[in-house]
DNA sequence: AGTAGCTTGTGAACGATTTCACAAGCCTAT
DNA sequence: ATAGGCTTGTGAAATCGTTCACAAGCTACT
């Protein structure tokens, strides 16, 4: 694997994370050997562009046999750095947050939830699967100890930047927002909102302007 | 308004979305009009790009002088489709279909929820705000009756293609799945797929490849 | 009425991403 | 050992999306 100088578009980080989840499909399948073709079927792109997206790490095929299916999941996970796994906090233990942490699907894949944090004291020791919600107090002395690399918002809108600025400030690097708000992240930190009405108003445009 | 015979890119659309958040927020706030400048720097993009966006669709401001925020606000509404609201179901009654049921956010843009349905006879009639789940036996008959025009899928992985296929026949032609599975869908019909773990994956990429 | 100061709307330039197309390479069969 | 059939890896071309840069147009002021 080549160390990638050059920048690398967001569209192809995506697309290997797809990628890993169809040869994990195929791992499970049985299936020993997979073409360019077959993956890019599973993900609705083209062999080229697999082929492309893969090129930009390395050489990990064999010409006309194709990628074998275990060692293609060994050199994506390297890529995307899941060898190890991610600690995350999540921050707010309201509906969302909740389901947020007792999801199986963030575990499985290697993101380990090893905090859950609230500011409504009568949320505070409620037990979220094998978790209790914690105080937001208790936020900077746990992120001290545990070290997580990644935090999870799903607070109200308004109280979402002032979260931001603590977690950057206690040495945490990338976050993921539920959080329908415009936030600031200083230089070096990656910032990732999901905005669920956007999805939809998406939705909506491509329902009025179908023909 | 012209009728964009050419295709606008979602990227385009994701951001009118966004601006119209920003714009209900300066209209709240009391202002009256708002330069592509200043509408740039709440979504993190430039006063160009904003004026592209909105090039595509019209001419909406005035030279010297910006746009007016009502003005503005209508005209985004009319092109995204937002003018009347938009009856959504949502199957599967699970901690996240549960949070998306009861999610004020939906409602408070036009997305209303008429129905949410499960499978399991044990949820089935369980309050959810001023909702009660139904049976997943009863989702035909009332997308006859209700005609909500948009399904968000929140059953487990192995349920969901079965659950498209429904909801295809039944005539909804616009799908939000939270399923992290493939799914087709016929030509005609729009599916979004919002991937969690991929969200994280993509974090964790930023992470391992930061300098 | 004319000027100064802003800001829009938009072709054209640029940059990024996707698609094309094919040489290079591997496997099997003869 | 060679041929045939496949499939990769990758420059080059094409397409798509963003940024630039400026003429056109509005308001306010004199
Ligand atoms: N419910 C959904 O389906 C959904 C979907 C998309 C986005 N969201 C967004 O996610 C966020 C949470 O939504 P929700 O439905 O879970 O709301 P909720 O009201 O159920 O939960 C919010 C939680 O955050 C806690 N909180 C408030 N301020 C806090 C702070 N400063 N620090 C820590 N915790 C704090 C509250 O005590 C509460 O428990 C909102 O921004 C919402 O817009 C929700
Ligand atoms: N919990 C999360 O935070 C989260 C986040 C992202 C994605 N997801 C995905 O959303 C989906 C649901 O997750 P969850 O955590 O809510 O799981 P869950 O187990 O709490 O809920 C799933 C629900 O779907 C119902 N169901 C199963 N088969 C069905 C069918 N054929 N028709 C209708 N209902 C059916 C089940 O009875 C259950 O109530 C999963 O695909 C999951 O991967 C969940």
């Amino acid at each position: 694997m080549h160390s990638p100088l050059k920048h690398i578009a967001e569209s192809t980080v995506r697309r290997l994370s797809l990628y890993l989840r169809f040869l994990e499909e195929f791992e499970a399948r049985g299936q020993s050997t997979v073409s360019s073709g077959e993956l890019a079927r599973s993900g609705g792109t083209t062999s080229a562009q697999v082929r492309k997206d893969l090129s930009f790490f390395g050489s990990f095929g064999k010409r006309g046999l194709g990628y074998d299916v275990k060692d293609l999941i060994a050199s994506i996970r390297e890529i995307l750095g899941l060898e190890h796994p991610w600690p995350v906090v999540i921050i707010g233990a309201g509906k969302i947050g909740a389901a947020l942490a007792q999801y199986r699907g963030f575990t499985s894949r290697g993101f380990h939830v090893v905090g859950v944090y609230d500011s409504d004291p009568a949320k505070v020791g409620n037990a979220l699967g094998a978790l209790q919600v914690r105080a937001l107090t208790d936020l900077e002395a746990d992120i001290a100890q545990h070290h997580p690399r990644i935090a999870v918002l799903a607070v109200p809108a308004e109280a979402a930047q002032p979260i931001v600025d603590r977690v950057v400030a206690a040495g945490l690097r990338a976050i993921l927002s539920f959080a329908p708000a415009p936030l600031l992240v200083p230089a070096g930190v990656t910032l990732r909102a999901v905005n669920m009405a956007t999805e939809l108003e998406i939705l909506a445009y491509s329902l009025t302007h179908a023909e």
